[in-house]
DNA sequence: CTAGAATGGACAACCTGATTGTCTATATGG
DNA sequence: CCATATAGACAATCAGGTTGTCCATTCTAG
């Protein structure tokens, strides 16, 4: 009895998308207010890769499936923002480990605090948990692996 | 009486991301089989913005959200491609407009026919149309905006 | 009608982030 | 103990983007 007029199929993941750098700009709005103007929305995914234990350049360019120099390049930056900080292992005098300083740590916290923020606003306006648990379900139905290891920077970017 | 645990908020846009990667990863593979290896995912949006009637230059680069020269840039390439093709505007000598080749139409149409095909199956793995239009709907009620205006490329780059 | 402003396009220089290739130093395992 | 593998540094290169400049054409006020 429903109307029942088609949709087309690229209306789903240009509104994924959509929603990803929506939901990515409001985390960085509020990350520069309290005191993280520098983050980007991939200095997340490095944070997360080099964890409380620290990471060398090589494995981090694995994970994030770049190249070491590349991955090198994007630690020096971090460094120079101040995020992390590499030091020597003494148990392997070939590694380099990077760490994140005391204000990494904060960026990460923050972050971590602030999407906890906005999945409870995402819940609300979505009519509840319920509702946001089933669109999270939903997604991990569609593409059920594990959603972490990104290689997305260029990605999308190759013409 | 459910365990309700509480569920990170990075996970939604995290996996938001990963379906559409997935998504455009599949698309691609299916183009390529049908004969347009050389397609790119930001080339969907260029063909988009070409349209039926082409387009200069300078407006396709409003529309990415790129300067005229990237857009021109952008342009020779799909040229190279066979995907679009330059002639010039008989009512105004300055205006070079890109238009679409049978090549470009092909793989336009196809891009369409082949999103509405993997539709299907996104219905079907999540139990139904009605679940998907509910997908659709959770997600143009978190970000209610027009999706199709993307300068997406570099602001994820951005390091 | 015409002079000045605005627009479309081309060209050049440069920046950034990535890549590959090469080199050295250190570990590790047969 | 030597051969091989690994971590990191350095250099050259590339791709995609940006700004700045210039020219041709069109539009618009006087």
């Amino acid at each position: 009895m429903s109307s029942e007029q088609a949709r087309p199929g690229f209306e789903l993941p240009l509104r994924l998308l959509f929603v990803f750098r929506v939901i990515i700009d409001e985390l960085h709005e509020r990350l520069a207010r309290e005191g993280h103007p520098d983050m980007r929305p991939m200095h997340g995914f490095v944070f997360q890769a080099v964890g409380p234990d620290g990471i060398t350049a090589v494995e981090l360019g694995r994970r994030l499936g770049v190249s070491k120099q590349a991955a090198g390049k994007t630690v020096e930056q971090l460094e120079r923002l101040g995020y992390v900080e590499r030091g020597g292992d003494p148990a392997d005098a070939r590694r380099k480990v990077v760490r994140l300083t005391a204000h990494g740590v904060d960026g990460l916290a923050r972050s971590a605090r602030i999407f906890d923020e906005l999945r409870g606003e995402w819940a609300e306006r979505l009519g509840g948990e319920e509702r946001l648990r089933g669109l999270e379900d939903a997604l991990r139905t569609l593409a059920p692996g594990n959603p972490f290891q990104l290689d997305t920077p260029r990605w999308l970017g190759s013409t």
